[in-house]
This record gives C-alpha cells, sequence and structure tokens, in this order.
DNA sequence: CTTGAATCTGACATCAGTGTCAGGTTCTAG
DNA sequence: CTAGAACCTGACACTGATGTCAGATTCAAG
C-alpha cells in the first residue's frame, strides 16, 4: 500500500506519516523509485500511533512503547525494561489524572448546556 | 490576594495568571500603584480554567463559557445562547471521544507494564 | 528613609506535531 | 510514449500556552 491509501484509511495525513517515519514510529519499504510501501499491518500501527500521541505520549516515549505491544500478527518483540516501566506507569498515571479532569470538565459543560436547555 | 499567593495556592504561575488576564479569562483590581489584587473566588476559578485547558478547550471558548457557569458565590451570571450551545455540545462529544481514547491507551500501557510484570 | 522582596510590562524563545509550498521524480493508465 | 496523478525531499510557518529574562517600579518591614 502506497502513502495515499494510508493516509485515506487512517484519516491522517501523508505529512504526519512522514513524520512518523523520521521519528522511528513507523517503517516503510520502498519501490525501487523511491516511494514508499507498506503493508496490511501498517494501518493498525498508525492508528495506534495516532490514540498515543492523542493520550499526550511524546514520540519518544511512543517510539520506546511500540516494540513492546502486541500487535495484531503476533506476540510483542520485546519486553519493557524497568526503566521504561517506570515511565509508562507515570504515564499511566497521567492519564487517569487526564481522564478525571476530563470528565469534571465535560460535567461542567453538561451543566452550562442543560441550563441553557431550561431557558 | 497578590498574584504570588495566587500562583502558590492554584499550581499555576504568575505568566500563566498574567495570560489569562489578557484572554479575558480572569480579571483582577489594581492596587494605587498597579499590582494584581484577587478576590479569594479567584482561586475557584483560577482551577477551573485549568481544567478547561487541560481538557483541550480554547482561550476562546473559555472565555464564553466562564460567564455562564455557576460559581461558588451564586448562579451563572449569564445564559448561554444557542451558537454557544452548539460549540459546547461539539466540544462535549470531542471530550467523549478523548477520554474514550485515553481508556484505550491506558489499557495498552497497562498491557505492555503487565507483560513486564510477568518476566 | 532604606532595603530587599514582590510585582510590573514587554519581548523573545520553546515545544512538537502538523500545514503548506516548491521543484523535481516516479508511477500507471491509455 | 505520454500525460496526469501520486510521490519524493527539504524548508519554512504556525499554533498557543508557557518559560524566561531585563529593566523599572511598588510594597512592606525595620
Amino acid at each position: 500500500m502506497r502513502i495515499g491509501e494510508l493516509a485515506r484509511r487512517t484519516g491522517v495525513s501523508e505529512r504526519s506519516l512522514r513524520y512518523y517515519e523520521t521519528q522511528g514510529l513507523l517503517a516503510s519499504e520502498r519501490t525501487p523509485g523511491g516511494h514508499r510501501a507498506y503493508p496490511e499491518a501498517a494501518v493498525d500501527r498508525v492508528v495506534r500511533i495516532q490514540e498515543l500521541y492523542a493520550a499526550g505520549l511524546h514520540s519518544t516515549k511512543i517510539r520506546q512503547l511500540l516494540p513492546c505491544m502486541r500487535d495484531q500478527d503476533g506476540g510483542p518483540s520485546a519486553i519493557a525494561t524497568p526503566r521504561l516501566v517506570a515511565d509508562l506507569t507515570a504515564e499511566r498515571d497521567r492519564i487517569d489524572r487526564t481522564i478525571a479532569d476530563l470528565v469534571r470538565s465535560r460535567e461542567t459543560l453538561d451543566e452550562v448546556i442543560d441550563a441553557a436547555g431550561d431557558a
């Protein structure tokens, strides 16, 4: 699959896909002419990357994390080091706090929306 | 209360508090010499602002939203317009999606953390 | 009054992912 | 072969909240 199709299927811009490659998050084969060629599994991987980005992880952490993830074609190809586990645990706690925060903000929005609905 | 104390009590930098003021999010009285003076209620307000920022709202939306919020000293001083309600509903849906995404990412992290724990 | 802490304004830097554009090359259908 | 679509690299801009620094002013305690 080429980059255009991958972009279409994942909803991620070609620009971002190329950026992911420079960050070591997404590998690609190349055609003899130098065009990128992706395996089917790239779709899942890009979706995962997007999720992690949206969860506030930086590319550095994602790069360390990806090899330790179980992807659809088999088990993880690496086990997290204790150092990485500590980092990820911190990220996990941060995500917990973020979720709690989002829930509070959602309640705030709902209050305002409901108050307007009563009017 | 002056800006230093407000910063200490909210955990928000003085820089950010001044920025909030330029964005119309946080008013302040001024001493004769020009120093900012905040009422006690400012603490709550700053915390709210921080939560909304963390939830991904931009200052423009927060500025519109704040007057419609019920704060600790009474009811809201404004009712959201239909236009604003539509915006806030969109934000709410975005927050819902973000939460779902965070939960997925948290599961991903947990898997990796657990896998390392088994080793 | 003096002095040190706190505050003021204004300007510039940063971060990291993404948009966008230019100029060139490759691919593929006809 | 050829035209047009798709892709390549590289560079620069942007966003928007926040950090940081400089130089000046104000505040409050002795």
